[in-house]
DNA sequence: CGGAATCCCAAAAGATACTG
DNA sequence: CAGTATCTTTTGGGATTCCG
């Protein structure tokens, strides 16, 4: 993988800044990797935008997310708790209302969600092209 | 949602440009529904960047990809194709040897890798030092 | 309204073995 | 090497009901 003198170096893609080591390579694997875990399944992500776009409460979030049952929403606003990207309050009004917010933490996705938003939209303009 | 003289804004968080009208906030929860639905798994992007980094062969994805068994690595390879982020080819040598390449479509996915790679990385280091 | 509980099914994924 | 076949387990998720 070293450059010999007159040889070009072989160019991988137009992606990362370089091949790198295996050792590098394997990290960055390694780290989507990770993040996919936490991330998995595909109401997540979602779940957080909507919950960034004002939503609050779990009627609003169900409204928002497409598609979602509120079985699946409950199993993933607890798993999303777990993994501290909300936080759950109790207010105890009659009847007590509940709503989720997003925890600092969860900004640290703004990266991902705009890459995957922009990839989406161009994506989504591909397909109907296409058709 | 304009501001007025004298009252602060509402900042909703430190994600997108804003949260903008209803109908856009709906629009980009959807791209990222739509970018999830065609990523779905946890498979696909780590095959990918595999890909990119430097495998080609069935063997060499299969260990690049931590924990990827045959069955499954070979329906995401189709998948993969079908979607036309890579090309399945096939060389007459004896015995014949195949190997798979990223189209340039998948290179629209830089963004996206990238984005979870950065988070990935840093959510690591969250775990470990939380532990 | 905001869920929890239960039941059920289909699809996804893992383990292992095997073949051209 | 590049998968397939078979089997089993796990997961996702729909439907429905119930509760405070």
């Amino acid at each position: 993988m070293s450059t010999v003198d007159g040889i070009e170096e072989p160019v991988f893609s137009a992606w990362g800044p370089k091949p790198a080591s295996a050792h590098e390579c394997n990290q960055s694997l390694q780290a989507v990797q990770d993040a996919l875990y936490v991330l998995n399944g595909k109401w997540k992500l979602p779940i957080i935008i909507a919950l960034d776009n004002g939503a609050s409460r779990f009627g609003e979030i169900q409204r928002a997310v497409n598609g979602i049952t509120p079985r699946v929403l409950s199993k993933e606003l607890k798993d999303l708790e777990m993994n501290e990207f909300i936080v759950r309050r109790v207010y105890p009004t009659t009847p007590v209302s509940i709503e989720y917010e997003l925890t600092d933490y969860s900004a640290t996705l703004q990266g991902v969600t705009e890459a995957l938003r922009n990839w989406g939209i161009q994506h989504r303009e591909r397909i109907l092209k296409r058709n």
